[in-house]
RNA sequence: GGUCCCGUGGUGUAGCGGUUAACAUGCCUGACUGUCACUCAGGAGAUCGCGAGUUCGAUUCUCGUCGGGACCGCCA
């Protein structure tokens, strides 16, 4: 028999009608004669009742959870409701059963709340997609990339495929490589970003080029980073900053829109990279709470705890963190938890002072009267209040008060899920000077164009040149990130020149690339959004594994599949590779 | 590369240097005609991840190993 209705579907309106159900059995309860049957598929659950007097009494006895059946019956209004699922007004009486499959005992209960760990669920990744909590994931990631292409079509892009056998860029992170069989000892890699392909595309002309994208990075995994993920890529040729800026954010805003029916501000707030470190000592700050960052340098300065003197004449700062009421939040154990925390980003220390009355805390003896006052009001502590303070290099500084504020937030709750702070990062800095490796390094990537006025930046002072170069933030998550490209060669080249990076390694690396901005490139720029983060966003969980359907434990291994495994001499023969250990 | 946490019936947990290894849920059997986390009664089900060491004795302590998780580094 044909289905005729699905099992989130039927509603008083329906009764009397004779409809066929088909799917899993979500839960049988047997009363004694009496059974009811809750039948699941993808779009709910519809109850199926069975009398004792009905023939296929007899058959329900045979019926376990996870069946697949397909029944035919009459609706009926039900004698007692359910006002928890949309079909609780009604039940089939039902007068013919099939059973199309058995089901053995699953290892894990498929209900929303099931008691597996994810150990388990992984290992049965297609049992633990049967449940209706994870489904909804799905359900909503599908959403989000029809409203994404609707809005992007709508604008006149064009979703083109790049290839994902491309050639390794190994600036940046670690690349996953493929064997080439018929080119024996070469490799292809797999592209961590359709980055320089986008940008040809600018260059043949193309003008709004977009592709819900598969990326490859083969770095270590956390909580919300898998080795393969999706971007929304975009690209756009004759558009400024702020005209990107405009599209982008209409973009997200439609998706919110349309799939969770949220409103956003308009338009988003924008800060500098600059403004973001020294206020919240991190370049993708969570704004939904204050606990700013207060440098007070100058007055650590005057006071006699060496700690703070002998780091500020070494070149570095102190900064602190006001938390409202933590006074009492935090016991002396608490603030050592804190510590440890901290520690983890390299910071020697926590220094804290409570207001409780008067001043106390671990370096009050440091501080006479003048200077207690100056913290207090530089800091405006009130009556109750914590201050953590850190001493240190102003990147320790930042990195670690900047994270311990966002670990703060959390325990202390100070936000919601449902606050969708976006916000634009914008101005960063062209280079990045690290100390470790003795060179400059792009915050983004190495096409990124300078700013107007800082041209003349680049030969004297580059790490002094800011970027069209910007982030969109929220929730502290960085959600996606793009610039303004370089579309003139020597431009390009200069900026090679101060990465350090050789013309030989110019040529070899992105010398297509170089060719290619000789033939009358438009200027251009683009962006990406982290399509994964979103999702997570949008079904709050921190979990990037909850909205990818087969993904990959930390140690980058699929527990259903094995993958990755062992091949065969043979196939390693072909591929001319020869394995070590 | 590093730090920390976890591994006990199908599943999730408790536990302890000597136990009949406990509880919940799931599963099986029986009873029950309006349940929806049905209820009630009974039952089966675990060489306590693996290996070595300490010990009279290890599921328990130590080391190693494998697997899972969180984080730092890394992720232009």
């Amino acid at each position: 028999m044909k289905r005729t209705h699905n099992n989130g579907q039927l509603k008083l309106e329906n009764t009397n009608e004779i409809v066929t159900l088909k799917g899993w059995v979500s839960k049988k309860r047997d009363l004694g004669g009496l059974v009811f049957i809750d039948l699941r598929d993808r779009f709910g659950i519809t109850q199926l009742a069975f009398h004792p007097e009905s023939p296929l009494y007899q058959k329900t006895l045979k019926i376990k959870n996870e069946y697949v059946l397909e029944v035919t019956g009459k609706v009926i209004e039900r004698s007692s409701k359910n006002k928890n699922i949309p079909t609780g007004d009604i039940e089939v009486e039902v007068t013919e059963l099939i059973i199309l499959n058995t089901s053995a005992q699953t290892p894990l209960i498929i209900q929303d709340k099931t008691d597996a760990l994810e150990e388990v669920r992984l290992k049965y990744r297609y049992l633990d997609l049967r449940r209706p909590i994870l489904q909804e994931n799905f359900i909503i990631r599908h959403k989000a990339s029809q409203a994404v292409r609707e809005f992007l079509n709508e604008e006149g892009f064009l979703e083109i495929e790049t290839p994902i056998l491309t050639k390794s860029t190994p600036e940046g992170a670690r690349d996953y490589l493929v064997p080439s069989r018929i080119n024996g000892g070469e490799f292809y890699a797999l592209p961590q970003s359709p980055q320089i392909f986008k940008q040809l595309l600018m260059i043949s002309g193309f003008e709004k080029y977009y592709q819900i994208a598969k990326c490859f990075r083969d770095e270590d995994l956390r909580s919300d980073r898998q080795p393969e993920f999706t971007q929304i890529d975009i690209e756009v040729s004759f558009m400024d900053q702020d005209e990107i800026l405009d599209v982008s954010e209409r973009m997200i805003k439609s998706i919110m829109k349309k799939v969770k029916n949220v409103d956003l501000v308009d338009p988003f707030p924008r800060i500098t990279y600059k403004q973001a470190m020294d206020k919240y000592g991190i370049d993708k700050p969570d704004t939904r709470f204050d606990m700013h960052l207060v440098d007070i340098t100058d007055i650590a300065a005057k006071t006699a705890f060496t700690v703070f003197t002998s780091n500020i004449e070494n070149g570095g700062i102190v900064k602190a963190i006001n938390v409202k009421n933590g006074a009492s939040l935090y016991s002396r154990k608490g603030i050592d938890k804190l510590t440890d925390y901290v520690k983890k980003f390299r910071a020697k220390g926590l220094a804290y002072l409570k207001l409780t009355n008067t001043l106390a805390g671990s370096i009050i003896k440091f501080l006479d009267e003048d200077l207690q006052k100056e913290i207090i009001e530089r800091t405006k502590l009130e009556e109750n209040d914590l201050l953590l303070i850190v001493s240190d290099k102003e990147s320790v500084v930042n990195q670690s008060l900047g994270n311990l504020r966002n670990h703060i937030a959390k325990e202390q709750k100070l936000y919601n899920d449902d606050d969708y702070d976006f916000l634009w990062v914008i101005d960063w800095p062209m280079f990045e000077y690290k100390e470790e490796h003795g060179r400059y390094f792009s915050p983004h990537h190495p096409f990124t164009m300078v700013q107007e006025q800082d041209l003349h930046l680049l030969k004297e002072a580059p790490d002094k040149a800011l970027a069209y170069c910007y982030d969109l933030v929220v929730q502290g998550q960085e959600l996606g990130g793009g610039s303004i490209r370089i579309h003139q060669e020597e431009v390009q080249n200069q900026v090679f020149d101060i990465l350090g990076i050789s013309k030989e390694e110019q040529q070899q690396k992105f010398g297509f690339l170089l060719d290619a901005l000789k033939y009358g490139t438009p200027p251009h720029g683009g962006i990406a959004f982290g399509f994964d983060r979103l999702i997570m966003l949008l079904v709050h969980t921190e979990n990037i594994r909850e909205v990818v359907a087969f993904p990959k434990t930390n140690s980058a291994q699929c527990l259903l599949t094995q993958a990755p495994s062992s091949v065969s001499e043979e196939q390693l023969k072909e591929l001319s590779i020869k394995t070590i250990k």
